[in-house]
DNA sequence: TTACTAACTTAGAATAATTCTATTATAGAA
DNA sequence: TTCTATAATAGAATTATTCTAAGTTAGTAA
């Protein structure tokens, strides 16, 4: 029994071979795919895999709490397979995207205007930058 | 002279009929409307204006520093007519975004391992919550 | 004030991301 | 082993956005 069978197994949703391939190729993976990322790979065993399966596996995984889906990109969305709460960094060169794993909460004071209007329930943050491959082609 | 056209001319862009037409639409407006709410709102005015007219439009406002595009709204594109950096809240009930007029970066510092990989230009806070209206709908 | 032209508008086609539909297949429960 | 709810698939549909080609015009400069 492999061990993302196991992992997965009993949260409610059908471990389907497709979906074991594409829970092993997001496992650990901090490159941030995109649905045509995650598409291309699963192509590669499952030949004749459908955008729908990839769709509907992001979406099952996101709805049962195993998946972020990521809004920094205005081209596109990506997912990321760590469902703990972070936030990302872009490279507006490259479009790379980084994983930050710091709790800014407690310094995230909303002034009253918002609290009075909103309950707050979660926050993200979007930070912009450039990496060093993209500093470094600039500079030559 | 209108005041939309004083305060836009020589910037850089032509000052259409059409285009006087979103900014004052724009003007103001903090209900963060996406290209079709635009596009619904100008239609009255001119019957005939075309997508193409208001994506052209937002996009040379964006370039030229006077517009901001939101991302925190996954399904579609929503547009801010304040282009003074500031963070945004959804509400997860009805979708509604507010603003949010406060500047956490001297609070927001990166891990080295992230400083070691990019230099940081910016940041954007996504807050989520729920709006009053809809909080007492789910109380009811 | 007029003439000119780069920039703009438009309708509609094209593209790209995502979702839906109908059919067939199968994971996992009983 | 059987059964059925759930999933996979191909391909159509939808939605957001961009592109194209042709006609129009804002704003510059004579």
């Amino acid at each position: 029994m492999e061990r993302i069978v196991r992992k997965y197994r009993g949260k409610g949703f059908k471990l389907t071979p497709q979906r074991i391939a594409i829970l092993k190729f997001l496992e650990g993976n901090t490159s941030h795919p995109t649905a045509e990322d995650i598409y291309t790979e699963i192509k590669k065993r499952y030949p004749t895999v459908s955008f729908a399966t990839v769709y509907n596996t992001v979406q099952v995984l996101r709805d049962k709490g195993e998946l972020l889906e990521i809004t920094i990109d205005p081209a596109r969305k990506h997912f990321d397979p760590n469902p703990a709460p972070h936030h990302h960094i872009m490279c507006t060169g490259c479009g790379r995207i980084g994983d930050v794993f710091v709790d800014y909460s407690a310094a995230l004071n909303l002034p009253d205007e918002v609290t009075s209007q909103f309950t707050t329930t979660g926050n993200h943050i979007d930070f912009y930058g450039v990496c060093n491959a993209c500093r470094t082609k600039n500079i030559n």
